[in-house]
DNA sequence: GCCTTCCATAGGAAAAATTCCCGATTTTCT
DNA sequence: AGAAAATCGGGAATTTTTCCTATGGAAGGC
């Protein structure tokens, strides 16, 4: 077997070289990136080759799970695997179906790491308890928001708890204001949340603020 | 002099006895009565004698700062001492404003509690050094929505802060939906806060509600 | 390859909410 | 008492939201 090609992405360097240092105590695995944003992760893993990228979804520019879509489209033969902070259910969904390959709690042990990414090279879908526990209570809960919205109603929906007003969307999202709107109600809708205040709510006793 | 007549009015029943105990070590004070809840409070000050009312704000019944206001109006000899959970700048300012003649905070000496009662009947205005620090501090930041806005914005503002909609508002203080939507517009204008969402961090982080 | 379904986007029209302006009382302050 | 401020709401203009509809694209089945 051939050596595993392994890039991280974390805001914080500490953590980044943490696992370097980690990683590379495995014979068959190499560094050969490491991101402290998500744009310049996503402009170097669409130019050179890489087998796994160790994600950290909380990271600035708004959008590790936008990066993370964006990577799968862009990059399908690239295994990402998610090193959250939270492991709260609709975080962990919301990962897994934007095409997170496994997804790993910051709860869990440095060998989990390791084994995890050894597990992904081997065309496994590590998940760490936690967040296999997480991932079955959000099946269960049916009616909740991430399960019911598509990614872009989604995406909206953080948007709109963070207090952000439709206008502010609409030209951070480069839509039409009229299609945030739409989106508004549909979100409106689909998840009983009449106003932002309860969305903000919603999202931050389910730890969805980014 | 006469003996001060004392009532208490918390909603912890373990708190109400606590300072009975302490009030009534002092010989000059008789504690006359206790309530637990806004109503029976206002109902018994407006048909029974008392000197002193020490008053906890955070109480049932939605309005300890509104029974303040009813009871100065009412009965405008009584005292009132307002003893708080917390000593935020905002909260000590309103209720001065609506009335208080003295304000202590939780985390007053017990002596203070009755030396700020002795105070009272001898026609001070006690304040705890935190209750003081914070009103002079209120009166720095004028832009505080707490001092631009009159009772009745101020307690719009709270509502819409809780998330409340306009007409539940209108609901509960019987007024039509127009006038408080005209209120949620003179508030947005004074205060700057555009949206319920703002309004609820900027009372969170000012400790106003309740 | 074709067909169905879902998603993202947005326009138009109707409905609802908000703003702005104004007046009538009542309260409060001096 | 007189002035200033506050409470309450009507009317009209404006903005937002909703509801319905439509187009193009991507995913998936057969």
């Amino acid at each position: 077997m051939t050596c595993l090609r392994v890039a991280i992405a974390d805001d914080h360097a500490v953590v980044r070289t943490g696992f370097r240092r980690l990683l590379e105590l495995e014979p068959n695995v190499t560094v050969v990136a490491e991101f402290g944003d998500c744009e310049t992760a996503y402009t170097w893993l669409c130019a050179n080759r890489a087998d796994i990228l160790v994600l950290d979804l909380s990271m600035p520019g708004r959008g590790g799970l936008e990066t993370l879509r964006r990577l799968k489209a862009r990059v399908p033969t690239l295994k990402i695997l998610v090193f959250s902070m939270h492991g709260a259910p609709a975080m962990v969904s919301q990962a897994m179906q934007a095409g997170a390959d496994g997804y790993l709690t910051k709860s869990s042990a440095p060998e989990a790491l390791i084994s995890a990414v050894l597990d992904l090279g081997a065309g496994g879908h590590p998940l760490s308890q936690e967040a296999a526990r997480a991932l079955n209570e959000a099946g269960n809960d049916s009616l909740a928001p991430h399960l019911v919205l598509s990614p872009r109603e989604f995406q909206v929906f953080t948007l709109l708890a963070h207090g952000l007003a439709v206008d502010e969307i609409a030209g951070r999202l480069c839509v039409s204001a009229k299609t945030v709107a739409n989106y508004q109600t549909a979100i409106r809708q689909k998840t009983g949340l009449g106003n932002a205040l309860e969305m903000f709510r919603y999202a931050r006793t389910h730890a969805l603020l980014e």
